[in-house]
Parts: C-alpha cells; structure tokens; sequence
DNA sequence: GTCGATATGTTATACAATTACACGAGGTAG
DNA sequence: CTACCTCGTGTAATTGTATAACATATCGAC
C-alpha cells in the first residue's frame, strides 16, 4: 500500500490544511472533533495512503488512544460519514479524503503492483449515474467507482 | 441478500443459457470448466442474488465437492476472472453476470434495505472512466461501480 | 515414463468487522 | 442538586472474510 496520489505536492501543508478545514467543519456542524477521531485522521493525511484499519489500530494503540478494534473503526465510521475520509473497498482500508467539504463522487485508480491509491474527481455526474438507476427504478444515496491497473511508476517497470 | 434484479423473467431458462454460454466460452478459451466452477456458478444463477464466499461453501460442502474455504475462492476466482460472475466489494459477495461474454462495466445497484443487488448497463463507456485515468496517467484494466440505495421495493415502504 | 502445467484437498492462520455491555463526561429539565 | 439523556469511549468475545503453504491428482507433451 504505497501513497495515494502519483503527483509530488507539499505534504505538511496539505496535512495542516485538511484538519483545519476538518476541525471548521465539524464545528459548523455541532460535530465532536474528539482525540481520537482527529488522531485518525491525522494518521491517514499523514501517510497519504490507504491505510487498514488494523494497521490504524496499531499506532493508536502504541500511543495509548484505544487498543481494540471497535475504537479504530468508530473513528474511521466518523471520518468516512461525514466526507472526511473514503473506504476503499477493494482493498478494505481507508484513505483520507483530498478535498473535504466538497461534495463529489471520486474514482480511486488503485494500482494493483504497489497498492497505491489516487482520489481523481470524475467528469461522471452523480446525475449520469442516477439516469441509469432511474431506469431501474434505483433511488442512488452514495455512489462508489474504484478502478484498478497500473499507475505511472509501474507501468515503467512493466511495460504492456 | 435478496434478488440480483428488480424485474420479473423466465429464470429457468436464464439459468440454461447461462450455463450454456460459460460452458462454450470455456471451449472457445481453452478453459476447464470442471464440475466446481460448473456447480458454482449453477449456485450464483439459481440463487439469483449475491452470495457470500462461506454461504457458496457450505452448499458445497454438502454436496461433497469441498468443504475448505480455498474451494469456494479458488472456483469464485475462476468465475470472475473469465466474467461469468461478478464481486460485491461492498457486500463481500458475489454474483452471476447477467449478460457474460461482452465485454462490460457493470454498474450494481445495492439496496440498503434488503441487500438486493441489480447489474446495470451503464452509459458510462469504460473511455470516460480512462480519460480521467491518463489525465493522472493511470492505466485501468478493470473498473467497478457500485451504488447504494434504495430499491423500488423498499422505497415504497419507506418513503423519502 | 517423466515432466510441466493445471486443478483440487487440507491444515492452519491472518485479516476484517461486529456484538454486547460497562463506564464516563457533558448537558438540561425538574 | 440530581436524575436523566445523549454521546463517545473502553473492553471482551465472537463472527465473518480471505489467503498462505504444502500435499496430491490428472492430463497432455515430449
């Protein structure tokens, strides 16, 4: 499991950036930015990369926040409810969300060498999704696109 | 878990020429359609909903055609790499495809309610989801998208 | 007949997620 | 003030999902 985003970016301001945008949010919303809550998804930003939640788990744990697993996963539960972070269900882990507070539909382009993950945003409204599940008589609520291939970096060492 | 599919139709028949197809595709491909596979995807196509990898074993087991939880993947595996079934990431389960040997990108409708899964055709070519993926330079090979909702049934009874 | 490739049988284990119940801090109505 | 409600956390036990590793079997090519 490898970074999520193939791109060089300024890593310790996008971390500072997405709490505090995550700690406005929450206090817009009455919502509880609790230790532990805020220590996931610190973990997650500060990895940037999809992360199991019992991998989550363990760092808490050395750190004394929650030793089993109810605390990693009530966190993440949080995190992910309220657009903070996504779950990939591929890969059964969790990645902080690159933009909070927008809503949108992401696509995640997970490599299937290294495990790393982008978050791209899609040109595929929620609304071409939603004609097709019309047609079916499907009321869409959340929607999930997950593609899986080779990112840049692997494509070079494994050429088609 | 309940039906894959809103819409009534012949299921008997469905179930033939399903197995017909994966049977003549398998010939076509020099794949060994042997009497597992076979009976897992009879299993998918007669339950006609999505299917937990334990719930397919213990049916097996019963039968007598293997009773360890590697069966069930390694005959699951075979199924979804050659496109006769699809996985549920967000249900671990899995499913028939509707429609195997065209090349597709399935989009499932999940209900929340009852768990019932539909397969649809989307507009959405499998070039719109690459278009975004060169933008990052990600090569795709497989795409899923799964939607949560409600289904018409459960929308009657629980109304928004 | 030996070999390689493919499929299956079996044991054990790793990884992921939830249930259920106890405890505690903060607010608020009486 | 305290009784109560809500929300979040602590913890134990369990259930569910998936894979690793190794043995065995079958078939076809040479």
């Amino acid at each position: 499991m490898d970074p999520v985003g193939f791109a060089h970016h300024d890593h310790h301001s996008c971390i500072a950036a997405n709490l505090s945008a995550a700690e406005q949010i929450c206090q817009d919303n009455g919502l509880q930015f609790t230790p532990v809550r805020r220590r996931v998804l610190e973990i997650l930003l500060h990895e940037h990369r999809a992360l199991g939640a019992y991998e989550i788990l363990d760092m808490l744990r050395t750190e004394g926040l929650g030793s089993q697993p109810p605390v990693a996963y009530r966190a993440l539960d949080f995190l992910v409810s309220n657009g903070f972070a996504h779950k990939i269900e591929h890969l059964n882990a969790f990645a902080a969300c690159v933009h909070p507070g927008h809503s949108h539909t992401p696509m995640f382009l997970i490599c299937r060498a290294c495990n790393s993950v982008a978050e791209a945003t899609t040109q595929i409204s929620a609304d071409t999704l939603g004609k097709t599940a019309r047609a079916e008589g499907f009321r869409i609520e959340k929607a999930v696109i997950e593609a899986e291939g080779l990112c840049p970096a692997c494509q070079t060492k494994e050429p088609a």
